[in-house]
DNA sequence: AAGTGGTCTAGACCACGGC
DNA sequence: CCGTGGTCTAGACCACTTC
């Protein structure tokens, strides 16, 4: 019998969306077991080898945990680690408030680091625009995006303040953004960045240089932040194999 | 029959084996065609399914490139990035001398940062190793390692100068490390790390502080690391999805 | 002892790629 | 067209956990 008769969409794929449906909806707690590879493979009427496909890559994605002689079991929360975020993002996920305020928004030329991390000519034309990064009243981050103008004409004249840069890309101009290669140093803040961020000039800020790529892998974003250290740490986790 | 008579290393691990050896000697290049899975069935008499796992994982492990219709082929080097290494790894990946001097090595009480960190009781004993991280001549970091003393009785007494810590554990501990959590932020040197790094005091460092975690997910080693900015930028790859 | 996941068989049909 | 990987079947035995 053809595994596939109505829908194209595989049978261990079909179980998988079914799972993860009952987890989202409440239904199955972390910590609660999930069907057996064997009742599922009576319930959706497929062998134990296609049950398992599904439960087997769902314990790969994190979202379940498989205990041999045991069962399988909702993981608990995810835990994203070295997730590529906006501010937006990463301020909602830990319930903080996010505001950020426009420092500049302008089309620039001849910022030659910048545009060798784009891939572009040196002196080509540049979507800067530069962010105060606040939680409430405040401040904690400067940022400085750069993208290359050609391929953005009109981003300038879209609500920035409003929606966050990573959702106009990826809804105003269809892009998809997939990983971000970031360099991490400690400077000593100028004036300037020590007035914006409300500390005294000459404190070490943490400063990450950010080339953010889309799915082609394509470096379509630039960001230099400035980030105050005293609320603000960067987490990371990396792992041995 | 059964799947396995003699060694209890199962057919599809016995089938990657081969194949990853044959990579690292050089006999697949990165591009070739590995055997397909019907190849891979006949030579090591098993089943489509089991030869297909081998390969499917091996995918997943990004040791190959797996193309529907085309075949499955040697994959391009990886690039590990976010990957928890030693730092005689770190340097040795980069072609770098790497040397370090103990600055103390010790069993500490009541270094309660550290305990948290280790999940043990804030006046435990502690084995501390300070060393001084450089490159050829040049200081770049001071690390301070932390590990719970009744766990590691003897520790000190090993050749800890000779030896990277990490394959110490790995070897004469039998511990094997998972991942870290590292947190990263900026601060300014003081008079003493000022002087062991050679650069000015209050000048700003970058400051690592790493849990390292077992396979058991149990704090093993905790370290808090300053590191020069002039000559280091901490690089790490984060992801959309 | 009953149930679970881990491994495995000996086939099958399909969609896709390259020639 | 033929060979490839992707999906799938209807079973099997084993090692393990839980009771």
């Amino acid at each position: 019998m053809p595994q596939n008769t109505v829908s194209d969409t595989p049978a261990y794929r079909r179980i998988q969306l079914a799972l993860q449906k009952r987890i989202e909806a409440g239904e199955l707690q972390p910590g609660d077991a999930v069907p057996s590879e064997r009742e599922l493979a009576r319930n959706y009427e497929v062998s134990l080898m296609t049950a398992r496909h599904a439960l087997a890559e769902m314990e790969r994605e994190g979202l379940v945990d498989r205990r041999r002689g045991a069962g399988t079991f909702v993981a608990l929360p995810k835990i994203h680690f070295n997730r590529l975020a906006s501010f937006t993002e990463q301020m909602a996920s830990r319930g903080l408030p996010a505001r950020s305020r426009i420092l500049c928004a302008s089309v620039v030329e001849g910022e030659q680091e910048a545009a060798a991390r784009l891939s572009v000519p040196p002196h080509s034309r540049l979507v800067k625009i530069e962010r105060l990064r606040q939680s409430g009243e405040q401040p904690f981050a400067v940022e400085s995006c750069y993208l290359p103008a050609e391929e953005f004409v009109g981003l300038l004249s879209l609500p920035l303040e409003r929606r966050s840069l990573f959702s106009t890309l990826e809804r105003d101009y269809g892009i998809e953004l997939a990983y971000s290669d970031e360099e991490v140093d400690a400077t000593a803040a100028s004036a300037r960045t020590a007035e914006l961020l409300t500390i005294h000039a000459g404190s070490p800020v943490l400063r990450i240089r950010q080339a953010i790529f889309s799915t082609q892998s394509k470096p379509t974003v630039y960001v230099i932040g400035l980030y105050r250290c005293d609320r603000h740490t960067l987490m990371i986790r990396r792992f041995r194999r």
